[in-house]
DNA sequence: CACTTGCGCTACGGTACCGTATCGTTTACC
DNA sequence: GGTAAACGATACGGTACCGTAGCGCAAGTG
């Protein structure tokens, strides 16, 4: 057992992943199928099926691969300033809903999520892994007084990642709007009852 | 050219339509298919065909066919306190997406207005239908000064929608938790600068 | 009651996809 | 350079689905 895998399987894998992305992007969860991802990334039939013995194995690792765009990626990098700490967040996460293979993958996800546990399982990580810097900040803020003790950080996180998913997926109205989001933070915040 | 239609032909399409939705609902954007809605609904494939010349059409009037509940669906009743009405509101969008044919239907069309313009138009129809009463109603509070005259009624909606719809579809987490729901309208109404 | 219209049934041709098998070729590995 | 592994190409059998055609039957219409 080499300490190295084989190169042709990395490149295989690699190289199938991007394609079943792309696809997905652009049929959609509908359009995705083994011969789609076979035809678009080059690389045999056979060979996906060596390496993940079914159609949905596949699709789960596709969706597994799509990150969020590492130059928005939410990081737990906390300032004096709770604002500013929270609108850099939103804006990354503006960014990505705005434009990213992730969010151009989002709504098969959620469509997955709803039907499959394996999916649901998955989104809940592709989500969790986002919140997590941002739920960090507000709970030092609360541990800090910058917010109540009582705060809900749950809701909290809701009310500043929802308005913006609302947008993207549901209203269909843009979000990379960087007044309305010092907007929405200024008034979550003041609604939130943090120290001014 | 008679005045009311042949019984036969109302029938079917709604008979149709019903399982459509059904169908819809158990097996998602990806397993609807004219077939698979002629088995459930037992009526004839080349029935359906007669009514809907192509698969899509007939997906375009099940998506149409659904509605928000009835009984939980938003009006115009204005009160003479905001919050209570849009707690009333908001109660009921989170009463119909947390079970309802219209929540369960709901990622279908958020995928499938992703890619095909008629049915972004549809989801925006979809959409605009229940935000209006809920718009009309901050309307009225702007202009009766008990929200702000600069208010962005647009945010308002998203900060009112948006975190349940988040819950729902994206967090996973509940959304029928009435404490949280009066929490949420309280915190957006302070933000919003509203007259106490 | 005669007539028209819609419906169900069966049967297509065509396409796309799933997942498997076989076998010759290429490529890494030592 | 020889061996083992991965890959590509082709070809399957099976299934599901699209959309159409033809025909007999049933149900509304006047």
């Amino acid at each position: 057992m080499s300490a190295t895998e084989d190169p042709r399987i990395v490149r295989s894998r690699a190289t199938v992943l991007a394609a079943a992305v792309a696809l997905l992007q652009n049929e959609g969860y509908r359009g995705f199928s083994v011969e789609g991802v076979s035809a678009r990334s080059g690389v045999a039939k056979t060979t996906i099926y060596r390496h993940w013995p079914e159609r949905q194995l596949l699709l789960l690792d596709a969706f597994r691969s799509v990150k969020f765009p590492p130059e928005y990626a939410p990081r737990f990098a906390p300032t004096a300033d709770l604002s500013a700490d929270l609108v850099r967040e939103m804006r990354g996460l503006a960014a990505g809903l705005t434009s990213s293979d992730w969010v151009e993958v989002l709504p098969a996800i959620i469509e997955a999520a709803e039907r499959e546990p394996e999916f649901l399982v998955l989104a809940r990580v592709f989500v969790e892994e986002r919140r997590k810097p941002v739920r960090m900040r507000l709970e030092l803020a609360v541990e800090q007084g910058d917010l109540p003790g009582d705060s809900d950080v749950e809701l909290l996180l809701a009310q500043l990642g929802g308005p913006l998913f609302y947008r993207r997926l549901i209203a269909h109205q843009p979000v990379d709007d960087h007044a309305m989001i010092d907007r929405l933070v200024r008034q979550v915040l003041i609604g939130a009852g943090a120290r001014p």
